[in-house]
DNA sequence: TCCTATTGGTTGCATAATACAACCAACCAT
DNA sequence: ATGGTTGGTTGTATTATGCAACCAATAGGA
């Protein structure tokens, strides 16, 4: 006797367990309108793959019953690295599979005499021992690169910070150099700020909102006289980060813009210099950058903003101004119901976003073709394509 | 002997041949990843539902082999009424399954002495019999609304131009009227205008575009002394009309808004009462929406500008203006590679994309459930839920 | 304390969707 | 004609899932 599973309901059920710790077989069976032998049946083969067990035992109803048996995902079936590259500084955690940050290292980089992929590839090899000093294996790594990025074949489009204009082909070669056996998937910084938000949300995983993310860089990687504030957006439409037709979605200018400037704003570039330093100056970013972001909450209806990187200093400013401009471009009577907050994880929420994003391309349904080319990125694999034979 | 069949896959074929019409069976089973065999018998089924009919015979390919049998959607399967209803006029648009228009009326409606749902009902049962004179069943109803609308349980949450700021329970009370028979699906006029380009572009279906939908009309339906241009917006993100959190995406309101006025825009309503008579507002509005346009363009990657409603007349300077301002609001070297144009369907393109949206929802392959509730409209279903038995 | 109703979970078997392989049909080129 | 090639069909094997009957464990009452 032998009992067979298909792919699609497997993964199914992971990612019912994984967004919902403490799920009871019953409860996965009428959540995914499967019959409980079904369920029952590929709970068991997830338990054979150590990747779910049972952690508890929960209450009865009133009515009598047997108690349920909580299941969860093991948090050390195996652990991601995550890593955000910027143009003068790096950062490196590891993670395991609910989500605990258990290793972080940050340090400097400079981009001027060192190529980004081999700077990348050294990076894996020098902190691959680290990560598995735990006992884990590393299951996959999550890239965060500032500027557009094609997720789906791996590539590097353009980078404004990294002065890239022709494509890099940053999977590839990382593959070639750290062989296929790890999974890398790659995106934008400021997707990665959204990925984070999306991985371990679970039961409050919110569906629709805009990830700010401010940095404080050198216009270029070859100029090293002045920083600007560098501002990135990253969206969440419909519980799906979104990359727009050519990955480069969520590049910002002001739509007062001045033509001749490099900071993304209707102020000069003298003025963008004493950001931080010059209270008119920080008063008139805030003002515009609030009016925009309302905007895009209003006009695409967004349940929710998160604020990351440097602008954290001035976000009560910057939360208070959001707030005000969204009533005030909103034509109806009620109040607009929009959760305004920061990032609590501060330094580590790109690269920490990172690594979430590749749990979240493990643990994903395969999508069902319905047109042309399948959009899933490159190469993340959980389970054998067939089923497998189990013995009773 | 006997051959079953599944729902997901089904559809899925069906939905094969509806944008490709012309594909044979050796073509779908390559497109989705399936046996020929299985393709084969979901085609006989659905030939045997006269949904789908063997059109031609292709030609062979060049190293010979038996030619092709090209598929194609009978057009006169059924029919589908799309309507639309504004402040003061409402229109009616009759289609087949290929989506020609072989009805159209539009007349005047005046709603501040008619409840919007009664008059609904009564433009239904009056146009349901020219429409189903042609022979074909009428399958569905199509309807978009000024205001925001969730479609998904078929309610009117509020709209500006029609003073409802209570919930109409629009589809409970239609369906309650005229029988449930008929599925009805509501959505935004904004967005049909997306469904519209969505549901027979077949081939070249944009994934992520906009639909502007100007309309010049009374500020509200009890007032009658002047009218103003009134703007909506319609998105379509990663292949998806996208609604928001609570349904009300594509609201506009300038990121100049002056407090106090009516119109959308930084301009005075004195000004704005004089739109298409004066070019120097004209001049105004161009420019000022222009500018929000080219930047949702770029902060989301749009592929595409459609531009619909009475904005026609001024569709040359809009254009060039949207054009300028997405290069000049692009920070890389290149070209932004963006469409924009003007929607050819004029006057009925809201009731026409209405149907549309009908027929997109029929012939759509149902979401795998991964989390909580469904977010399928009600009730729309082709097939019976299980396999039927056919004989040999 | 024992019975009953109730809920969670498992097992053997039935059902049904899909793949596989072998076939026929129709076309090209030589 | 003949063989190579591609499209389509048919019988059979494989396997995912549902169903119904079962066991396990609980609450509440008699």
């Amino acid at each position: 006797m032998a009992h067979y599973i298909s792919d699609v309901n497997i993964t199914r059920v992971l990612r019912a367990v994984w967004l919902n710790q403490g799920l009871s077989r019953v409860d996965i069976s009428r959540l995914l309108d499967l019959n409980k032998s079904t369920v029952s049946k590929i709970v068991g083969y997830l338990e054979e793959l150590r990747i779910v067990e049972q952690a508890a035992v929960g209450d009865a109803g009133p009515s009598g019953g047997r108690r349920p048996i909580q299941l969860q995902v093991r948090a050390d079936w195996g652990c991601v690295m995550g890593v955000e590259i910027q143009t003068e500084t790096f950062t490196v955690v590891g993670i395991n599979l609910h989500g605990d940050v258990f290793f972080s290292h940050t340090e400097p980089l400079d981009l001027r005499h060192a190529d980004l992929v081999d700077s990348f590839i050294e990076i894996v090899r020098r902190f691959r021992p680290s990560l598995e000093a735990t006992g884990m294996p590393l299951i996959g790594i999550g890239v965060g690169l500032p500027g557009f990025v094609d997720p789906v074949r791996g590539v590097l489009r353009a980078s404004m910070p990294l002065e890239q204009y022709d494509e890099v082909a940053f999977v590839e070669r990382a593959r070639d150099a750290l062989g296929v056996e790890i999974p890398i998937l790659v995106d934008n910084d400021a997707n990665c700020g959204c990925w984070g938000e999306l991985a371990f949300k679970h039961s409050t995983r919110p569906q629709n909102f805009v990830f700010v993310l401010g940095e404080l860089r050198k216009h270029t990687i070859e100029m090293d006289d002045y920083r600007i504030m560098a501002l990135g957006l990253g969206l969440v439409l419909d519980g799906d980060v979104h990359h727009g037709t050519e990955y480069s979605a969520g590049e910002f200018r002001s739509i007062l813009y001045r033509v001749g400037t490099v900071n993304q704003f209707s102020i000069s570039d003298a003025e963008a210099r004493r950001f931080l330093r010059d209270k008119d100056v920080d008063a008139m970013i805030i003002d515009e950058l609030a009016r925009h972001i309302a905007f895009l909450v209003n006009v695409l209806n967004l349940g929710k903003v998160v604020i990351g990187g440097p602008m954290e200093i001035l976000a009560d400013e910057l939360i208070a101004a959001i707030r005000e401009h969204i009533q005030q471009n909103w034509a109806y009577p009620n109040m607009v119901d929009c959760q305004i907050s920061v990032s609590r994880l501060g330094e580590q929420a790109v690269a920490y976003g990172a690594a979430g994003m590749f749990l979240e391309h493990l643990i994903r349904v395969p999508s069902v073709r319905t047109d042309r080319d399948p959009t899933a990125p490159c190469g993340v694999e959980l389970l054998p394509r067939h089923g497998t034979e189990l013995p009773v």
